[in-house]
DNA sequence: AAGACGGGGGC
DNA sequence: GCCCCAGTCTT
């Protein structure tokens, strides 16, 4: 097609510099597109950063330990990407000799890697023709030939994987997938589109038709769950308590302050009774609120209070699962943003 | 097929 | 306030 041509010449002329773009190390671009699921590239970049210079190799990566990981992770949200990422270093160090896989069926296998990434690797590191379907192509794609299926459907992915498997031949697989992304991350943006800028507007049909507004059309998702979270700071000799969420649910395997979670939000007078009921606390102790924050999650609202529970020994309500841990020296604990920014408050 | 899973940035 | 982001996994 005279789409495609036009799209890797107007990349070589406009791609950004991107440390993962100067290698073809099958460890690190899946570490790359490990951290770029759902993710923007200014947000990820030092992270890549980080975990080259502490992980150089993926052996580093397995002999390492999943808690050092998601405190590297720390930040970066959908922390299961973290744990992965650590599984997937061990299988392929262990069962592999720390040689990455060049073939799908055994990629999109590994934890972590589905076919968005499975097809990043095969290209990037081993020259392969699989073409990469993310959210920027979704959106190219949508408008240059004015398709109406919502993309976020699982059966519509094979239309737009059909169409770049035709696209795709003849071309530098990488340079290929390069190219449509970054068009889309630089100018078939979500908002406010730079068709002007664009090599491949003669040829656009949503903007001939006028629908460029419209595309990616887009099942709507629902509204985020409003969650109340009971956070309690308990001091005691210089130390303060964490306990890590071992639960399935959101932060997996992260630490945060003790927790009571309520159906709503509880007030200075019914909150002793709370403590009561939930880990029956019997010793003396002072409480106060300390301050109040709302997090957003993508799925979820957690309206948070923070309350401050002094004690003059070990509460008795303290068992094995929580770390005592020294005011000072709480840092090597991978924690929520939510956690880290009362911390950094106090 | 639909939800769960984080956090930051743009407008 | 709403939408999006180099998606994947579980139900």
């Amino acid at each position: 097609m005279e789409n495609v041509l036009d799209i890797l010449l107007w990349y070589k002329k406009n791609f950004r510099e991107l440390p993962w773009r100067s290698t073809q190390d099958p460890y690190k671009i899946w570490l790359s597109e490990i951290i770029l699921q759902q993710t923007q590239v200014v947000q990820g970049l030092s992270y890549f950063d980080k975990f080259v210079v502490k992980y150089p190799e993926i052996k580093n990566l397995a002999s390492a330990s999943e808690e050092e990981i998601l405190k590297m992770w720390q930040g970066l949200g959908y922390y299961t990407r973290a744990r992965n990422l650590h599984k997937t270093a061990r299988i392929i160090s262990d069962e592999y000799q720390g040689i990455f896989p060049d073939n799908y069926m055994i990629l999109s296998k590994l934890p972590g890697i589905g076919d968005y990434t499975a097809s990043a690797i095969l290209s990037f590191a081993f020259g392969k023709p699989y073409p990469v379907l993310d959210g920027n192509v979704f959106r190219l794609i949508s408008r240059l030939y004015d398709i109406h299926l919502p993309v976020n459907e699982a059966k519509n992915r094979q239309v737009f994987k059909n169409v770049l498997d035709e696209l795709i031949v003849g071309t530098v697989p990488s340079e290929f997938n390069n190219a449509i992304m970054e068009l889309g991350a630089l100018v078939c943006r979500p908002e406010n589109p730079r068709c002007k800028e664009c090599p491949v507007s003669m040829h656009c049909l949503a903007l001939k038709n006028g629908t460029v507004d419209m595309l990616p059309v887009k099942l709507k998702k629902n509204k985020p769950s409003i969650r109340h979270f009971n956070y309690f700071y308990i001091r005691e000799n210089n130390h303060f308590y964490l306990v890590k969420r071992e639960d399935k649910d959101i932060w997996k395997n992260l630490y945060q302050l003790p927790l009571i979670e309520s159906d709503s939000q509880i007030d200075e007078k019914s909150m002793p009774q709370l403590l009561a009921s939930s880990w029956a606390v019997g010793c003396d102790y002072s409480l106060k609120r300390q301050s109040q924050a709302r997090h957003l999650l993508s799925h979820q609202t957690i309206l948070a209070t923070f309350w401050e529970l002094h004690s003059k020994d070990v509460p008795d309500f303290v068992n094995e699962t929580y770390k005592r841990v020294n005011l000072k020296n709480y840092t090597k604990y991978p924690v929520p943003v939510l956690i880290q920014n009362f911390l950094l408050s106090l």
